[in-house]
DNA sequence: CCCGATTCCCCGC
DNA sequence: GCGGGGAATCGGG
């Protein structure tokens, strides 16, 4: 589960805060996406969306960490991991989720 | 110290 | 009611 992830994410050089994100975003449920807004309150601080943003920037694991899951709170994939990435972003949830995206 | 995958509030029309 | 801009906030290098 999670738990295994966190142990990984450990031998990764990260920090408590990176791992928390990082496990949280690998706990989105299947057909569904989050927003940072909500990692961030689930990791205990709503208002550190910008610094869950950043756990998300570094993340080591894209196959176990479904980053392309976690978007804006309005409902935009926000951004990636390089620019425009956003777009293979929503084509991914498209595909994967179908999930409750904008609508580009 | 500065930046970054964000979010929310206020103002104007 | 809608759109745009600025400030606030948290962590990492």
């Amino acid at each position: 589960m999670q738990q295994r992830i966190e142990a990984l994410l450990s031998k990764y050089g990260l920090t408590d805060f990176q791992k928390l994100v990082l496990v949280a975003t690998s706990s989105i449920p299947k057909g569904k996406t989050a927003t940072y807004k909500e990692i961030a309150k689930r990791i205990g601080k709503p208002k550190a969306y910008r610094a869950v943003g950043n756990a998300l920037a570094a993340n080591p694991l894209p196959v176990v960490i479904p980053c392309h899951r976690v978007i804006k709170s309005n409902g935009s994939v926000g951004s990636y991991s390089r620019r425009g990435g956003a777009a293979a972003k929503l084509r991914l949830l498209k595909r994967e989720n179908a999930s409750s995206l904008k609508g580009l």
